[in-house]
RNA sequence: GGGCGGUUAGCUCAGCUGGUUAGAGCGUUCGCCUUACAAGCGAGAGGUCACAGGUUCGAGUCCUGUACCGCCCA
């Protein structure tokens, strides 16, 4: 403990060693709670992709979720944080394909037994990667629980729940127009489309009437290849132009299958031509009028995109290519209008962003609603709350409009689906592998179920369930879910819906949604455009609590954050700061150790007053913030406080004492500056937990680390307002002085003397004369009587009634000082006039809170007196 | 088309339920190697709080509208 500390904190070494050494002893587990009944707090960590690589997305949750748990474990509950990693279906089963091809071989040469060998061969041999990263972040999380999604147990979790959905009737298989991404060969979910606006072509051409072709309707599309698939052309039965149709035929140009024109309603009259080819197969709200008109849906795609024999003379082609042929030959067939530039949207696939086809195909679904309206429930009734809270609106409006979930993917790598079907189509579901001996032949689902079906059972999952282990029972319903707003649909509203829906409980009672990490100029980071900060080379340059710092006070809740290296390197400079000053603590103690807090004694000076109220005073606000959730602002203030209060005023004064005091006075600042500094390190340590701890253990300090030290709270015994204004009084003083100093160019190092008319401070600067020789080196103040002139010659500055020469003969300019003093008295007088104005009004001073109105007043009687003596200088300048 | 967020110092951002002279970091100017720290210390400059109305004794903060930027949903 006296140990003399190294001159800088080394946190490429130290981080990792303290790390180490908290696992070690057991520190991340909630069995580490100083009462063993103690409440829990939890939390699941979003668990990242298995094939992830860190990015600030990581570091920004890990810093957010280990803040919380830190701060739990330090209030005394059990901090339990349960990590994982998820299997991230599409993502692994790629990594592994693309690994194949470069072997010169494919899923589909090896086969399905051989892939997934090979991919939990991957998974064992780099799917640890991510997760080490986490904890170069510092994350504290139970190791010793870790999950991932395809766990056995996790694995029987699924199956428990897919069981229990077909048991209560809310899962069914059935052809449905669903998102095929043809690239991946598989269905995706509602969720996974994004749009995006792309420059396409409009397609005019001609619907020829069967009973007369000579006449025709025209109709639109930027899809021409889809016509292969109408089933009807559409018009709005108002229509002047086309009702008269309604009821006929029209030939779909090449195939001349004969197709209904109908009338409806949803088609605008001003798009297009007004007349609306209707392909149920292959658009989702043709699909929706297919249904209502029960027409025939006809599907012209293969699976990989090509055009089937529905497609006729098209058959065996590329989408894209089709569309070219068909087009030219309905041109040479004289049924083409025109074409058009067409800005339109386009859906696309979130993973990899090729264009999505809406495709007939047999899925599995979940039928929703009746989740969805438990999960409405809850938040409604503030069983959940989601901060901040605008999100609930938005959670509101998707879940209202919910609809069923696609959960079938034609992978590989997941859940398979627990479903046998026989030769009879007769299907069976079951917990295990083990359809009726029944004589018939049953074959197993080919398919494995959404990531995201696994996901949603995360938070139970994780600890247990469906067992009624001992975790589950301490540990859920967790706490909080943090997360990142883009994933309320795909993650946390289905968390929600299956928690409700499988264990009868929220699965947590608060949600709190961060922010997306964007790089300098608010740019979304990503990698083809050269803007990613990476987080491990941040850690690597300015170490992790410089970058937990940054991220966790640069953004509010569900803000997105702009992340610059220079707010990075400055958070670095105050984790030295941080160092450094405990460096000066520590290498004063001359062997004490004092504990605890200090003696409130008659001893105590004014500034050790000060500074133990204004510590009382951070404490309070910080907890404050944290409990409505506002960590960046709470570690801003302690920021603030600690490098502006401690270190710049507090330690300055100390050294007056420490240098040349008497043994007595030295313990009394020793104990004052270990003991305000030793708070503010567990204050800071959630926020900053490596500088923090490692300078702790420097310090005197009872316990055997500052990760499960106390959470300070307020001890109202040092609240102390009177001595807060009585230290501004000298704080003010003194950075008047030193302006002076700096405007006059005076020698830094040359000590002045001074006069004073202290007015009604004149005690508090007899008192406190040293601070004035240390902070601004003057060495003497000659107090004048009122009725004594002041000196000429000399500039001066006026806090209160207390104003303070300068003697600096032939340095002053005269009517420099004049302009000098006539500009402060414009800005007092400005402010004086502010403050009578609003007292002068009666409503103000009967509907305002009192407490204001007195403020007010005591304002205005500091400016007046203030004011006196400004004037009363100027007069004396002459 | 509907909804949400943002607009505060040159840059990146704070500013809780309306109430002192609107803050911080970076950058910038001036001066300092003052025995914890030059990754530092001291002193400055820099803001019509996007715009227009309104409510209020009082608006960066609440309400209405507008503009621009961004996001989500359809």
């Amino acid at each position: 403990m006296t140990n003399e500390m190294p001159r800088i904190f080394d946190f490429q070494n130290e981080e990792p060693r303290l790390y180490q050494w908290w696992e070690q002893n057991g520190w991340f587990k909630p069995e580490a709670a100083r009462n063993p009944d103690a409440e829990p707090f939890v939390i699941s960590i979003p668990p990242p992709n298995v094939t992830g690589e860190l990015h600030q997305g990581h570091a920004m949750f890990v810093s957010l979720e280990d803040m919380m748990i830190r701060y739990e474990r330090m209030r005394g509950k059990a901090a339990l944080w349960v990590p994982g990693t998820d299997h991230a279906g599409i993502a692994t089963q790629l990594m592994v394909e693309r690994m194949l091809a470069e072997e010169g071989t494919s899923r589909q040469a090896i086969g399905r037994e051989e892939f997934l060998r090979r991919t939990w061969e991957w998974k064992a041999k780099y799917g640890g990667r991510i997760v080490q990263q986490l904890r170069r972040l510092g994350a504290s999380c139970d190791w010793d629980r870790e999950r991932f999604t395809m766990d056995d147990q996790l694995s029987k979790a699924v199956r428990e729940a897919f069981v229990r959905l077909w048991e209560d009737g809310l899962l069914y298989r059935g052809t449905r127009l669903v998102n095929w991404s043809p690239n991946l060969q598989t269905a995706v979910s509602d969720l996974e489309v994004e749009y995006e606006e792309r420059d396409g072509t409009l397609y005019y051409f001609r619907y020829r009437l069967k009973a007369d072709p000579a006449h025709y309707i025209p109709v639109a599309t930027t899809r021409p290849e889809t016509i292969l698939g109408d089933t009807a052309v559409a018009v709005h039965p108002e229509d002047e132009r086309y009702r008269h149709l309604i009821g006929q035929e029209v030939l779909v140009p090449i195939l001349d299958r004969a197709i209904p024109v109908i009338g409806d309603e949803y088609v605008d009259r001003a798009f297009g031509t007004g007349a609306l080819k209707i392909t149920p197969g292959h658009d989702p709200n043709d699909y929706e009028i297919g249904l209502r008109f029960n027409l025939p849906m006809i599907n012209i795609l293969n699976k990989d995109g090509t055009l089937n024999e529905n497609a006729g003379p098209y058959a065996g082609l590329d989408r894209f290519a089709a569309r070219e042929r068909l087009w030219a030959d309905m041109r040479a067939a004289g049924l083409v209008i025109k074409e058009e530039p067409y800005r339109h949207s386009v859906p696309i696939s979130q993973r990899g962003g090729e264009l999505i086809e809406p495709l007939l195909s047999e899925q599995w679904f979940v039928r929703i609603k009746p989740m969805a309206e438990k999960a409405i429930v809850a938040v409604r009734s503030g069983q959940i709350r989601i901060v901040p809270e605008r999100f609930e609106k938005i959670y509101f409006h998707w879940m209202e409009n919910i609809r069923d979930w696609c959960i079938s993917r034609q992978l590989w790598w997941g859940h398979r689906i627990p479903a046998w079907y026989a030769d009879d189509g007769e299907i069976w579901v079951g917990r295990e592998d083990t359809p009726p001996q029944d004589g018939r032949h049953w074959t197993q689902d080919p398919d494995v179920l959404d990531t995201w079906f696994s996901s949603g059972l995360w938070p139970f999952s994780t600890l247990g369930w469906p067992e009624d282990t001992s975790d589950y029972r301490r540990f859920y319903p967790t706490s909080v879910m943090e997360t990142g707003y883009d994933i309320l649909f795909f993650w946390v509203a289905r968390m929600i819906m299956m928690g409700l829906w499988f264990t009868g409980k929220a699965p947590f009672h608060t949600v709190y949604l961060h922010g997306l990490v964007r790089d300098e100029n608010g740019q979304k980071m990503s990698k083809t455009k050269g803007n990613v900060i990476d987080p491990l080379q941040n850690i690597e340059e300015y170490g992790t609590d410089a970058l937990r710092f940054t991220l966790l006070t640069g953004s509010t809740p569900g803000q997105d954050m702009n992340l610059s290296e220079d707010r990075i390197r400055g958070n670095r400079n105050f984790a030295n700061k941080l160092w450094q000053m405990t460096r000066f603590v520590t290498s004063n103690l001359d062997g004490e150790e004092p504990l605890g807090p200090p003696p409130l004694s008659a001893d105590l000076t004014l500034p050790d007053r000060w500074i133990l109220s204004r510590l009382q005073t951070l404490v309070g606000n910080v907890q404050r913030l944290f409990d409505t959730y506002q960590y960046g602002e709470a570690g801003r203030q302690i920021y603030e406080f600690i490098w502006g209060e401690y270190a710049d005023w507090y330690i300055e004064i100390s050294k007056e004492t420490l240098y040349g005091g008497e043994a007595a006075a030295k313990s009394r600042v020793r104990h004052i500056l270990v003991y305000v500094l030793e708070t503010c390190l567990r204050l800071l340590h959630p926020f900053m937990p490596f500088v923090t701890e490692a300078a702790w253990q420097y310090l005197p300090h009872e316990g055997q680390a500052l990760i499960v030290a106390e959470w300070p709270t307020v001890q109202q015994a040092y609240q102390n307002p009177k001595a807060e204004e009585e230290m501004q009084v000298l704080l003010e003083l003194i950075r008047g002085l030193r302006n002076l100093r700096a405007e006059y160019n005076v020698d830094p190092g040359r000590r002045l003397q001074a006069m004073a008319h202290a007015g009604s401070r004149q005690q508090l600067l007899a008192d406190y004369a040293d601070l004035f020789d240390r902070l601004a080196r003057i060495e003497a103040i000659t107090f004048l009587d009122q009725n004594q002139p002041a000196p000429d010659k000399a500039a001066s500055v006026v806090v209160g009634d207390a104003t303070i020469y300068l003697h600096l003969a032939d340095m002053i300019d005269l009517s420099a000082e004049r302009a000098r003093l006539a500009q402060e008295l414009e800005a007092i007088s400005q402010q004086l006039e502010r403050a009578s104005r609003l007292l002068s009004n009666v409503d103000f001073v009967s509907k305002a809170n009192p407490a204001v109105v007195e403020r007010e007043r005591a304002k205005v009687a500091d400016l007046q007196t203030r004011k006196d003596a400004i004037l009363k200088r100027l007069e004396t300048l002459g």
